[in-house]
DNA sequence: CACAAACGTGTGTGCGCACACAAAGTTGCT
DNA sequence: AGCAACTTTGTGTGCGCACACACGTTTGTG
């Protein structure tokens, strides 16, 4: 005879008290005798009571409302599929009957002040859970803070800001992946060769996550290429429509024995069209899957697409919020997303 | 005002009939007039009907059986990972007090009739559904083909025979496997070199994932590096422990101009043993995150390995099995997983 | 035309939990 | 002792759905 899963019911059996008095012990709520305390708690002890998700949700399920702060999904592509796995992650909860506003609150990625502005708005809209990506280190730390005083339960995905006292932290580890951003394009590249690392349309002291990066990319040739002469240079270019965008990289793609270009955002794609209209023959390593990206990478210009799976991050997120909220269950402070290597050949098993 | 959930009897209401009638018409339990089903088909075809899945599953929620045909988890730490993911899909269902049990049923992954003797016993326990990895071509195809006649549910994973009409197929595609192995085998080995495919342990006329893979290896150099004289020779070798073993594998390494092996399962931990012995430098791709290949993978002896993720695979599967019975959701008839690259720097980042 | 069978429809119950509220028991104080 | 004020305990209700069952209506048959 199979033990079937024991209820609440079946505990203040066991225990001989009511069905009240155990809720009562299993939720803190107080207003118990020690003696009816023990009883239950001895009971809990023996078994392994596991409540029923289903039957809690269904009777429970206020209202709650969430927020997620990120950068317009018009800014970048990149954006784009975060805001995409909010939906997804929205539509989830639909499915269980599970009212869970996500309102949306979108900042412009290259500017501090715009941050700053919908971090405000969204502090004293006073939602029970904040989804946030805080590109901005110095504008993001008084606001985690004001977040961790007033209670207010949030999470950090894409980007880390390590001391504030997030409920979980969701992405990737930069530094590892400017480490596999080098292996990459080394591999095979026997001898002494130059390297470039491209930091491009990015302010780039407000951006710790690509500094992160370049401190990952150079470690790799410190530390497993040592011995070999490599050259490692590191360059910031302008917006591409900048008079001094083309101007630049000219200058940058004349580099002697120039064996391979990292680029530490979204825009791969525009040093490929470079040197595709060039003839030159250059590995380039880039992140997500962006549609110019893409295509690059099935023409051969570009070799690898490190992808961070930012839908799959912001789904994560929601779900991650609502587990919390709504089931009590604390996630894990560190929620290390995969390196995910994209090649030509694997692009389409990635593609959804 | 907010449109809340709409509930089956804010649908009675709206069309003027008793909760019970519209619970018939959607269920399509007959014993309605015509008159009365107009009047519901209406109301649903205007407003979008999600019944909530929580309530759903809390009052019915019968015990379902489910079977698991995998081969032993001991016979190869690859199928230990899937054993896990089953019992991590169990772990999930049990939160919800679903009382869904998978027994699992194990066959010696080398003998075709271990696997007969087991379907035949799957199938004669009728079961709710089945996940099955019908590693043997020929003595799957009449056992799935029974499974569909007495509608029994059943999902393929990790390989797939076509013809037979499963549910969903959840796994991976050999063939662009076999290409991106290529992809990666060849990158920067600019000119002609010879490349080595090896079958090792392997029931060969049995396994038809292994000679996909061969195909695509084969196909992405005639396609793609047509121009370039390479050699391409796959061999086949014995158990590990057989005296031929050693010898075969010597005179393999003494091709010339060797520049890579290529090893279908996740045996190249064998081979890496061998190169390391020798110091011979070959570019090692192999599959699978079973410990021996980490090691190598650490060491540098093996270059890349491309991971199945026979964890996620399994656990997909007992998910979508209980969505079907559960929840009446039809899943999509291939589920391929992306075809994860691994190298010893991203390693990190795909252990849990 | 009466009465049964077939059909159509509405109501009731339980799934397991959370939470509100009523009932019972205890203590303190005059 | 008597009563208020508090503490402890038990019972009831609803969440949305599936399904059983009872009631009401029509149809068929002798």
């Amino acid at each position: 005879m199979k033990q079937k899963n024991i209820r609440i019911k079946d505990i203040a059996a066991m225990a001989g008290v009511s069905e009240g008095t155990v809720d009562r012990v299993i939720h803190k709520r107080g207003k118990v005798s020690s003696d009816a305390a023990d009883k239950v708690n001895k009971v809990l002890a023996e078994i392994e009571y596991t409540p029923n998700l289903l039957a809690r949700t269904l009777g429970t399920a206020r209202n709650y409302r969430l927020i997620a702060v990120i950068p317009h999904p018009e800014s970048d592509p990149y954006w784009k599929q975060s805001f995409e796995g909010l939906e997804q992650g929205e539509a989830e909860l639909a499915q269980f009957g599970i009212t869970m506003s996500v309102e949306r609150f979108f900042y412009d990625p290259t500017k501090k002040e715009s941050f700053q502005q919908v971090t405000l708005k969204a502090f004293h809209s006073k939602p029970d859970g904040i989804l946030v990506a805080p590109l901005f280190y110095y504008a993001s730390v008084p606001f985690l803070k004001e977040l961790s005083e007033s209670k207010i339960p949030f999470i950090q995905f894409n980007t880390r800001i390590e001391q504030a006292k997030s409920l979980s932290f969701i992405g990737q580890d930069l530094f590892q992946s400017g480490r596999l951003a080098a292996e990459l394009i080394s591999l095979g590249n026997a001898g002494n060769g130059s390297y470039i690392l491209l930091h491009v349309e990015e302010d780039l002291p407000n951006s710790i996550h690509l500094l992160e990066k370049e401190k990952g990319f150079k470690n790799y040739f410190e530390t497993e290429l040592a011995p070999q002469p490599n050259h490692i240079k590191s360059y910031t270019l302008p917006d591409s429509t900048h008079v001094l965008f083309e101007k630049e990289l000219q200058s940058i793609l004349r580099t002697p024995n120039l064996k391979g270009i990292y680029v530490t955002n979204s825009k791969a794609y525009l040093i490929a069209t470079y040197l595709e209209k060039e003839k030159q023959q250059v590995r380039l390593i880039g992140y997500d899957l962006v549609e110019e990206n893409i295509n690059y990478l099935r023409k051969g210009m570009i070799q690898f697409i490190i992808h961070q799976n930012p839908k799959r991050q912001a789904k994560l997120g929601i779900r991650t919020l609502v587990n919390y909220l709504l089931f009590d269950k604390k996630p894990t402070a560190l929620n290390l997303f995969p390196l995910e290597v994209i090649t030509k050949t694997n692009l389409d098993s990635y593609q959804i």
